[in-house]
DNA sequence: ATACAAATATACTAAAAAGTATATTTTAAT
DNA sequence: ATTAAAATATACTTTTTAGTATATTTGTAT
């Protein structure tokens, strides 16, 4: 069972997920926090080292929560293709995000690049990984003849990714969600050409 | 000709713009910039009223200069279809980009979402101009017999520029820009498959 | 060359943010 | 129920950052 303090400290990391998100690690202060949780400083620093580890353990939440969300939605998919298609319907709405404020691994890289060399680590990590995964994936679909071999895994499972995660940043600056389920519709269809 | 102060003004615009590229709105404080441009608070404050006033012609700025810089580049291409092409080629490099820290126009755009609504405003001024001028360009291309009309040109125009700015992101993240060239010979060819 | 205004530097104050010391309350084992 | 330890609250200090008042220097028109 979940002592008082582990209680806490996760709730303290879960209302901040959002709140670091919006406002990225260095536009969070203490004080927001502390605002959101309705928790006092004894507390808080009782917890975390200091705005760093809190930092650290917020950004590495947001990462986990994202990640294990995709992973679930991906894995609703039956064959990999349908598990492709399931992770660009998973990014349909780019205006109401999973996690308030976006995609946390792409805000997060954004500022992390050329401040938080730590944190780029960790962001260079997850991207690498699901990179990894998504190729794999379509790899395996060229296995089992559901893709041409002409399909370029790794090249598609960049594009679709990068344009996902750009389509996303402009939707939400645009304040329109319209042009993701073009682009969507339109990565759906690129990769159909190669499904035999 | 440019008084002396103009011209100390226009000198401390264009030294915060890379520092403000790479570390955003909130991660700048003004003696980032006084270090910077090595003069003092009593300079920069005659100039500028504040912070903000000072960030946001930063931005201006910056949002100015890769604009002025793309259009540049784009205008390079005889033809409609050479136009885009040389659009695509702008961003071969995300590692090295024209202003240091990576693309402006996206870095702001994530930042200022959900923190700057002026700014933000400003922005999707930026992106809303940048498609409706892809796809003027691509919507003449089929019209003088370059492309064909299968081709839809607002889809196409937002899928090119989401993937772009995403992988810029994802290579600067992981450090290698590879994958650029790759995503960029796979949106050449995706519009190939249009040309008549 | 002088004088005045504009530009810049210095030294200060104010505000905001981070962090700490200590008191109080709560939890959970006896 | 009692008590010791853990958790949390309060009130404070320190540090950082923004901003200001005033002195000094520099540019430029006379």
């Amino acid at each position: 069972m979940l002592t008082k303090a582990e209680k806490t400290k996760q709730f303290i990391l879960e209302t901040a997920v959002p709140l670091y998100n919006e406002k990225g690690i260095s536009g969070v202060n203490i004080d927001d926090v502390l605002e959101a949780t309705k928790l006092t400083k004894g507390c808080l620093y009782g917890h975390f080292q200091g705005k760093d580890d809190l930092s650290e353990q917020v950004i590495d939440l947001s990462l986990k929560k994202i990640s294990d969300k995709v992973r679930a939605a991906v894995s609703k998919g039956k064959t990999p293709k349908g598990k492709v298609l399931a992770f660009m319907d998973f990014y349909k709405n780019p205006i109401e995000t999973y996690i308030s404020g976006g995609c946390p691994i792409f805000n997060t890289a954004v500022e992390a690049d050329d401040n938080y060399p730590g944190v780029k680590l960790k962001v260079a990590k997850v991207f690498r990984t699901g990179q990894e995964e998504i190729t794999a994936l379509l790899q395996e679909g060229i296995n089992i003849g559901e893709f041409s071999n002409t399909l370029d895994p790794v090249v598609f499972a960049f594009k679709m990714v990068a344009a996902i995660e750009g389509g996303i940043v402009m939707c939400r600056v645009m304040d329109t969600a319209k042009p993701m389920q073009g682009l969507i519709k339109s990565l759906k269809s690129e990769l159909e050409q190669y499904a035999l």
